[in-house]
DNA sequence: GTTCATCAAATTGAATGCAATATTATAACA
DNA sequence: TGTTATAATATTGCATTCAATTTGATGAAC
């Protein structure tokens, strides 16, 4: 059913998925303004599908649509990776708490063998691999947990800290070691089905996780720090997106 | 900023806004197919706004858009009001658990305030009164939270649910004074601010509420049970949802 | 009598055009 | 020189129009 990729799309999914794209890949950098008619020109269509594709990733929180001024992409503040990483921990955590009761067997053993290789991988140190074998394993605790709504929410959010991810774009090796401990854990309690340790297995994994985006984020609060109210168009201009160190640098951030 | 109302808002949001009190009162069945022309002239509007508000419903998952068949109301079965709750259930548990923390002293007074308002109308048994406040309640403890984010899937939930009450359409009395009861509890915790009891106490009442609204689902599965997946337009036909008997009847679901 | 094929009407998807509003540049004035 | 007013430009919001696909119906063949 869900075979056929390119070309079925209609112009409006297919405007939407890369206009997501070039958005939590900060190809469309935070704060600043997008202009429409060179958006559709560079797409390749009208404005039409464009700005339903607008309105739709307004209502997703990834721009802002100031009326009658045109579009611009939602700021990415500390406050607003917080708050998305709360909520994403109830809801991976909720996510986990019924896969533990829901998930057949097969899933488990899937989610199991998923582990392994992930863990084959962080042994070479081979992020990028690693890193959609982690997205994949929590892809599968959240369809284990048998809910539409939930796997809506969850893909909503890994959007916005798919976004932070970039934002940052590395990950020091301490707490790469300390994920892989949890991850560890995160099968154990699958197996053993324990749901209420599952769930606060994984809402703790992604507190630890926001600690890290945040220890990393490139300006905590610099001069731009009113680009999140002022109606101005402050470009952010935040040179930190590239910036290549001393750690693992990740490039490729969800298959999703 | 925000206190221009009505001229003021954009043709497509006012569009929007009509829309969804349309769909989660059930003057749009669920499941029923939407065509676009007949809407526009009701509404007043061009095909322009309305597509838009399309998109955007159907990000919010109120209304499912077929590619080429255009649209429909979403249906909503028994599964779709219990994932909805059980997600709702861990975002207001966490809201109850940031609130805790977060709120200040005068909101707290506040909540408190409309807590023995609520409790007023309970005692009189004035339904659309008591329902107004509580409302007011959880909302005033969602703000508490703090976390926008976490506003805004609250709110996005809240009308699937009131689209399941409104096919519901009562309360019986002895829900009624549990939910209550839940709620002496709800404003106890808060004053203590006992987090972690807040969270768990939010999540189990709205658990009691899917219970509720489960045992009086209109048809459990009867003769429309395929309406969810096959694509002709069954209308549902429920004429469940205007029966009045002998439980309070409820009017007014959320001045949201 | 049932089933399949072809055609007409209706509906959706997208592009273009026009009016309204905002933004920027220019110029006048204090 | 700095500030304000004004006009020109650019951009958004919406309506209209056209093309493509689907739905429903009529008729022919088995």
């Amino acid at each position: 059913m869900q075979s056929q990729k390119k070309t079925s799309a209609s112009l409006h999914d297919e405007v939407l998925v890369q206009l997501r794209r070039m958005i939590y890949e900060c190809e469309l950098k935070p704060g600043s303004r997008i202009v429409e008619r060179p958006l559709c020109e560079r797409l390749s269509v009208s404005r039409t599908p464009l700005r339903e594709a607008f309105k739709v990733l307004a209502s997703e929180g990834l721009i802002e649509l100031l009326p009658n001024c045109g579009a611009r992409v939602a700021p990415l503040g500390e406050k607003d990776i917080r708050d998305a990483l709360e909520v994403m921990g109830v809801i991976e955590g909720l996510a986990g708490e019924l896969a533990a009761v829901r998930a057949s067997d097969d899933i488990i053993a899937e989610i199991r063998a998923l582990h392994y290789q992930m863990y084959a991988h962080y042994l070479r140190r081979e992020l990028p691999e690693y890193f959609r074998l982690n997205q994949a394993i929590h892809q599968k605790i959240i369809q284990a947990a048998g809910n539409t709504v939930l796997s809506a929410q969850y893909n909503l959010l890994s959007l916005h800290v798919a976004r932070a991810r970039y934002m940052v774009n590395r990950l020091d090796d301490e707490r790469w070691s300390q994920a892989m401990k949890e991850h560890d854990a995160i099968l154990d309690c699958l197996v053993r089905r324990a749901g209420a340790e599952l769930r606060e297995l994984l809402r703790s994994h992604l507190m630890n996780k926001l600690s890290s985006l945040l220890s990393h984020l490139p300006q905590p609060e610099a001069e731009a720090a009113d680009a999140g109210k002022s109606g101005t168009r402050v470009a952010a201009e935040n040179g930190a997106a590239h910036r290549v160190n001393e750690a693992a640098i990740i490039r490729e951030p969800a298959p999703l």
